[in-house]
RNA sequence: GCCAGUGUAGCUCAGCUGGUAGAGCAGCUGAUUUGUAAUCAGCUGGUCGGGGGUUCGAAUCCGUCCACUGGCUCCA
């Protein structure tokens, strides 16, 4: 007999050789039907491979990660097998899970396929699916692996097989397919019912551009169709809610080939938006210390020499405006940091002046590869809601730590509930990427750690995410259909102090090296307003929304009055208009319902002879009629 | 930048295998004076992404540049 131990820390003796179907089978049948996959002492196995040493044991479902993981991997050899049936010439390279689905890149033989395609070989998959073949794993040595594929003639699994150790090699079949895998697999192939191919996309063998482009194919597969089918109704709201469509409705801001690829334009309700939002923010930021300064766009090529920027991104970087007559070369500002650096050194500074926070909405330009350009969310001009902070190495823990609640503050407010922090550490593997000395690395980077950890935050770490100036903590939020954005990026910075020479003079009458904090709560205006516009599809807060109220009058014959009320509002401060067209009440409720305007005030004979207003409200309807000053107690709590 | 796809009126889209453009909405004009998601009629609007080529003739075929979309690679 051997002990298996459940993650609840029970205990339980099985004979030698017990599955975890088995294990499963003794606790319930229920479960027994539903497990996937089984973690068996930190390793994913397969629910029929025996287990015959004492082990901790978790059995994984749908509802864990691995659990999807495990299926979504056996789907994409699913799909293997049917692309196999339907192109015998393919040629497979690598197909692995991933966050929703899986894909595998294949090597088609010089055939193209188009969306059209994508049916047939779905329609081969569900009829493989349907025949429920087992997936049975098969150790075997390396030789008789590389004779495999040799005579298959499959380049890829070869050069897989390369860097693989004898005695840890194995294969995985079902039906007529069989691949190279570590596993682990679905005990047959029947537990995938509900399949769909989502795209197609080229994609390089192992990432390297250099090399053979093979076609990947995205999929996803449920245990049930009720399942697909739910999520297809997501991706369908997604796609409704997408900034780029969201914003062209809503007229917030464009795009014009004449003005260039990923640099947007503002137009006048994206601009009011905008500033609503920047205005919030300094408000904010001057409640708790900062100074706002105003730099240039440009700055001399020198500066990004001194700071490093030029040798790691010059090549990479709009290239140099040249002065006619001086020959000068002056760079677009890919960073405020720089010149904020000349602010802090433009004078001897005293401990005294510490920290010393520099803010201002900074406009960046940054070359993008064409091919990145997307929306709001990758642009090649944005403005950062940037600040620097100036402190002694005895306050950044607490600078930091004020920084997080400005942060989350932030965040909240604009109504994203869930979010968690990624702290980016070196590569401790390849240290000679970064700049700095090892001990400041050190310090930096503890800094961090400590910081989040006093700050209760839900953290997660990740080595060789950090940029080359030092460590840095990035705020992911999830929006409202559950996706993750990256926002506000708060970096400790050790290099950019030593290399602009910087000083304070400290209490005990010597120079002292300041270090530097570059935040930004949002990130960029642009991408920010293009995950906000997400989260809330376009219906945004009332205190940020560019009009607030439009009074509808029932004919022309009440304008007049309209006109009156409109007056009233404004005078409280509010945003909105008056829809004056010639137009039936319908058509108005319509053309204003479809432009997410919160309140539409109908005004017609009824509100003129009692001074009233017909409030309609964005998503429930008429809510009666009220006097001006009740309407305004009535939303006052949400401005 | 690379691969694949797309580009027709302000917007959404039609236009089969080449015979030089069409709808709905928007806009304008007129009628209607309207009570909680589209009143009716008429009219205007396009060098079919740009510039080349093939052809008697190109929105349609070919190559090129630009932009967009989905990926890949990249992201201070």
């Amino acid at each position: 007999m051997i002990k298996i131990s459940f993650p609840d820390g029970r205990v339980k003796e099985y004979p030698v050789g017990v599955t975890a179907h088995e294990i499963a089978l003794s606790i319930s049948e229920g479960l027994a039907r539903n497990i996937l996959s089984a973690k068996v002492n930190d390793q994913v196995i397969e629910i029929n491979r025996p287990i015959r040493s004492d082990s901790r044991i978790q059995l994984l479902t749908w509802n864990d990660k691995e659990g999807k993981s495990t299926f979504w991997h056996s789907s994409a050899h699913l799909m293997a097998e049917a692309l196999e049936a339907i192109y015998p010439d393919t040629r497979f390279g690598i197909g692995p899970p991933i966050e929703n689905g899986f894909y595998y890149d294949v090597d088609l033989g010089g055939k193209t396929l188009s969306s059209n395609d994508l049916q047939a070989i779905e329609n081969k998959m569900n009829e493989l699916a349907r025949q429920n073949n087992p997936y049975i794993r098969q150790e075997i040595s390396k030789a008789d692996a590389i004779a495999y594929f040799t005579e298959r003639n499959d380049p890829y699994k070869l050069e897989l097989l390369q860097d693989l150790e004898d005695g840890q090699i194995s294969f995985y079949s079902q039906g007529k397919f069989t691949d190279l895998c570590r596993g682990p697999h679905l005990p047959n192939t029947g537990l995938i019912k509900a399949i769909k191919l989502t795209s197609l996309a080229g994609a390089y063998w192992r990432g390297d551009e250099k090399r053979q482009q093979l076609t990947r194919i995205y999929g996803i597969t449920f245990p049930k169709q009720k399942e697909l089918d739910e999520y297809l109704l997501m991706l369908e709201e997604a796609r409704k809610r997408d900034h780029r469509k969201l914003g062209q409705e809503l007229e917030l801001f464009m795009f014009s080939e004449r003005v260039g690829a990923g640099l947007p334009i503002w137009l006048p309700k994206g601009t009011a938006l905008r500033q609503r939002l920047e205005d919030f923010l300094k408000q904010e930021q001057i409640n708790r210390g900062y100074t706002p300064v105003i730099t240039p766009h440009i700055g001399h090529k020198n500066l990004y020499m001194t700071s490093g920027h030029w040798e790691k991104y010059g090549a990479d970087s709009f290239q140099a405006i040249h002065t006619p007559r001086e020959g000068e070369e002056f760079l677009l500002k890919p960073m405020n940091c720089p010149h904020h650096c000349e602010i802090y050194g433009h004078k001897p500074r005293s401990y005294k002046e510490l920290p010393l926070r520099i803010a201002e909405f900074g406009t960046v330009y940054r070359y993008e590869q064409s091919g990145e350009l997307h929306g709001l969310t990758r642009v090649r001009c944005f403005t950062q809601d940037d600040a620097h902070i100036f402190c002694t190495p005895d306050q950044v823990k607490a600078e930091f730590l004020n920084v997080l609640d400005l942060t989350m503050h932030v965040i909240r407010k604009l109504g994203f509930e869930h979010f968690t922090a990624q702290i980016s550490l070196r590569d401790p593997e390849n240290k000679e990427k970064y700049i700095g000395s090892e001990e400041n690395w050190i310090k930096a980077e503890s800094a961090i750690i400590e910081a989040t950890k006093e700050a209760g935050l839900e953290t997660i770490t990740e080595l060789g995410e950090a940029a080359f100036y030092g460590p840095k903590l990035d705020f992911m939020v999830k929006d409202a259909l559950g996706r993750s954005w990256q926002l506000g990026t708060i970096q400790v910075d050790y290099n950019l102090p030593e290399r602009f020479q910087l000083e304070y003079i400290g209490s005990d009458n010597s120079k002292h090296r300041p270090v530097m904090i570059h935040r930004a709560p949002f990130g960029s205006m642009e991408r920010f307003i293009g995950v906000l516009t997400e989260h809330c599809a376009g219906k945004f807060p009332l205190w940020l929304t560019p009009e607030q109220y439009m009074i509808l009058p029932v004919s022309d014959k009440y304008i007049e009055y309209a006109r009156i009320v409109n007056q009233g509002l404004r005078s409280q401060g509010l945003r909105g208009d008056i829809d004056d067209r010639t137009e039936s009440i319908g058509k108005k409720i319509r053309d204003n319902e479809l432009r997410k305007i919160p309140f539409m005030l109908i005004v017609g004979e009824k509100e003129q002879e009692q001074g009233q207003i017909s409030v309609r409200k964005q998503g429930s309807g008429d809510q009666g009629s009220v006097s001006i000053n009740d309407f305004m107690s009535m939303i006052r709590q949400e401005l």
